[in-house]
RNA sequence: GCGAAUGUAGCUCAGUUGGUUAGAGCGCCUGACUGUGACUCAGGAGGUCGCCGGUUCGAUCCCGGUCAUUCGCCCCA
């Protein structure tokens, strides 16, 4: 077939799927609001400086996922692979640090340059929680929180458990990282070649291979827990004993870990299996250098993102789409009477669903196609009384009533 | 970026060990029912068998390439 076909990795919305997006959206807009949190938005392509400076030159994203190009005036955008870069740019542009703590909810599109997979696309959406200007473990628990009830009024939370570990402070991370460093580099010749390019970009990443070689070397391995110095240990705990007093579980994953210098701290998943080799649901962490790193004055924040499809995938509890009312002219007489009651019934806040043609038969076929709850029926006979045919579409039942009390009919239905 | 599998109607899939008109279910359209849906029955439309090339008298089927999807790796939401 040649019809034409999206660009890999795209994919349209169709309305069915775009239900199940907004939903999620709703329902993670209306939670993060209830921990006060504002709705903010920012452009979908920033300079590419902003992310090549905030997520790190060496990360794969930067390297070599992102969607850049030249602008006609020369300079270098980027399509925003994440959202939070973005936002701690416009918390800098705009002079936020004011208003501090900013705590802002926001959702959209992101673009990376990667092959595309289930629940994983080139243009892919997310729902993002950020929290800005606040050192407190108290804001880590609160992110934390947010996403966990999110997760659960989705439904999703049992599908998924919360992983979660500590980068210490940039001293503790510091030394542990040389430490690591030191100890691979002994063993290099048992090193896979993964993990010997990670040794260059990103050490920690090691203690996540999947390489059966390079577990038995990271079972060996030096614990961050001894390079922890006492303010992040301290820290950490906190975190975790807000998590218990609110009741939300978590699995302590030494091995979860961040590539770049700017988070520290908590770093934390929620991750599923039921997506294949994509498991990471809502993911974020403590990001106390990425403010300066951009230019700003030293900032704490903390934040995540959700990624929209994976989540409107595993989403059990849909709500029921609104249904409605079917109106029916019967001949050519009752046509604009009706289409008189139909655009009444819509200004009074009824979803009226109206053909645009065919005969009684196909009309009804369509009511009954699009969900109607009930028929509104009228021709020559009923304008003559001033009445019309009521027809329950649930029930097969009908009745005739006076076309005054067209309202307090539908309001009946509930 | 690397490895593997798949690709037949709008959707989910049969099928052809290479041979005239390629099938089913669902969906769609029409009619039975010109003032009544969801049920039933009868008809109908819709496919250059992903695309390009090769082998062959002949390819949807075999071979190569390509594109797309899926799975694993990498990485991440």
């Amino acid at each position: 077939m040649s019809l034409p076909q999206p660009v890999r990795g795209t994919h349209d919305l169709l309305p069915e799927d775009f239900r199940r997006h907004a939903h999620v959206i709703e329902t993670a807009r209306t939670i993060a609001a209830r921990f006060g949190y504002d709705e903010t938005s920012t452009p979908i392509f920033e300079f590419t400086e902003v992310f090549a400076r905030t997520m790190g030159e060496t990360s794969d994203v930067v390297s070599k996922e992102m969607y850049s190009f030249e602008s006609r005036n020369g300079e270098s955008i980027t399509l925003r692979p994440e959202y939070t870069a973005g936002i701690c740019r416009s918390f800098i542009s705009n002079g936020l640090q004011q208003n501090v703590p900013v705590k802002v909810f926001a959702n959209g599109p992101m673009f990376r340059y990667e092959r595309p997979q289930k629940g994983r696309q080139r243009q892919f959406h997310q729902i993002d929680l950020e929290c800005i200007g606040a050192a407190e473990a108290k804001a880590d628990i609160e992110v934390i929180s947010v996403a966990a009830m999110i997760l659960k009024s989705l439904g999703v939370m049992e599908h998924c458990r919360l992983q979660i570990n500590t980068l210490g402070d940039s001293e503790s991370r510091t030394s542990y990282r040389t430490a690591l460093v030191e100890y691979f580099s002994d063993h290099k010749d048992n090193l896979s070649q993964d993990s010997l390019n990670r040794l260059d970009r990103n050490p920690l990443r090691i203690l996540d291979s999947k390489d059966k070689g390079d577990q038995a070397l990271v079972a060996e391995a030096p614990l961050f827990s001894e390079y922890l110095n006492s303010y992040s240990a301290e820290f950490f705990d906190e975190v975790l004993k807000g998590l218990d007093l609110l009741g939300i579980e978590y699995d302590l994953n030494r091995r979860l870990v961040r590539g770049l210098d700017y988070y520290t701290h908590t770093a934390f998943e929620f991750v599923t299996t039921a997506l294949g080799a994509q498991g990471a649901l809502i993911a974020g962490g403590r990001y106390d250098g990425l403010i300066e790193a951009l230019g700003g004055k030293p900032t704490p924040g903390i934040g995540w993102a959700g990624g929209i499809e994976r989540l409107a995938m595993l989403a059990s509890n849909l709500p029921d789409g609104k249904r409605p009312i079917a109106i029916v002219p019967v001949g050519d007489v009752a046509e604009s009477e009706a289409s008189k009651l139909a655009y009444e019934l819509r200004q009074a806040g009824f979803s009226i669903e109206m053909a645009f043609k065919g005969n009684v038969g196909k009309r009804m076929k369509r009511a009954n196609k699009v969900n109607s709850r009930a028929a509104i029926l009228i021709g020559e006979d009923e304008l003559e009384r001033n009445c019309c045919t009521f027809r329950d579409l649930d029930e097969g039942t009908q009745t005739e009533i006076p076309l005054k009390s067209v309202k307090q009919a539908l309001d009946a239905l509930g």
